[in-house]
DNA sequence: GTAGGGTTAATG
DNA sequence: CATTAACCCTAC
């Protein structure tokens, strides 16, 4: 009719916001009808709140673009004053449980009708067997799909948004107009590990290291330096015995790595708020 | 009621 | 013409 879309207002995505920090994702229904957000918010469905909530996350969590800041908000500091100041504990929307080891890798006949199941892992699949350093095209994921399985006429703009979906749960990331399998992910689902006879490591690490950095977020940047430095420790050391002193450490350091990025993002989100922080604040985690 | 897959209008 | 944001549908 006539209401084409209804766009989200920064009055409705400030109380989505607040309503996530007090609640908690996914008590759509009690956000909704919480009387503090209500009345903004009385257009919008739960599940409005949800999807919408699902696309701020994966804004958010889709580092690439940081230099285009996404807050058109006259930002009136007199009039709305600065939401709760006591906050913190929700991390990022992002970091889900992405549980899923036993991945079903299914070989899908291409010949059985499949409609609906698992386009996610026909993609995953891709992605690992195109194994590109620099990230595949989406192009070049939907020719290789295409290739395997029998795929719908829009099958490509599917995929655009399963990408997203996949960015969204860190099991891929964006690099430019390509995507690859995240480190963490791909650790997982491609390597079994399983050498009871301790062969040498190789050290053939450098896929990355050597590739251009510029382009990722410094949290990111992090990440790879800090596997970088554990790829590296990995090869130095071949005594034995410190073997396992280096798996502990190398345990630590992604531990570390990833609260580290974990704050990042929520530095990252607070500062496209407009609010401002201390470095004293930062360093004591009093914001 | 919620999570997720999928579709369509809108925009660069 | 590719991507995004709002919307819709279905399974759990």
């Amino acid at each position: 009719m006539g209401a084409p879309k209804q766009k989200w207002t920064s009055e409705e995505e400030e109380a989505l916001r607040r309503g996530v920090l007090k609640h908690g994702a996914g008590k759509w229904r009690t956000i909704q009808k919480d009387p503090e957000f209500s009345p903004v918010l009385s257009s919008r469905s739960n599940i409005d709140l949800k999807d919408k909530w699902r696309n701020l996350s994966f804004s958010a969590s889709g580092l690439g673009s940081r230099d285009k800041l996404r807050v058109p908000r006259p930002k009136a500091p007199s009039s709305s004053p600065s939401p709760s100041p006591q906050l913190l504990l929700l991390s990022a929307p992002n970091n889900v449980a992405e549980a899923s080891p036993p991945e079903d890798c299914e070989k899908s006949p291409q010949d059985d009708k499949t409609p609906s199941p698992k386009y996610s892992s026909m993609i995953l699949e891709a992605l690992d067997e195109l194994k590109e350093p620099n990230g595949s095209e989406v192009a070049t994921i939907c020719n290789f799909i295409e290739q395997r399985h029998e795929v719908q006429p829009n099958f490509r703009r599917l995929l655009c948004a399963k990408l997203r979906r996949l960015i969204g749960v860190n099991k891929v990331e964006k690099i430019d107009k390509s995507y690859k399998l995240t480190d963490s992910y791909a650790k997982r689902a491609l390597a079994p590990m399983k050498d009871p006879s301790l062969k040498k490591k190789d050290s053939a690490k450098s896929s990355k290291a050597a590739k251009g950095l510029g382009q990722l977020s410094p949290a990111l940047d992090a990440a790879e330096a800090a596997a970088m430095k554990v790829a590296d420790a990995e090869a130095k050391s071949h005594l034995a015995n410190e073997h396992m002193m280096e798996v502990e450490r190398i345990g630590k350091m992604a531990e570390e790595t990833e609260s580290l990025l974990e704050l990042a993002s929520e530095l990252y989100e607070r500062c496209s708020r407009g609010e401002a922080l201390t470095i004293l604040q930062v360093a004591h985690r009093e914001f």
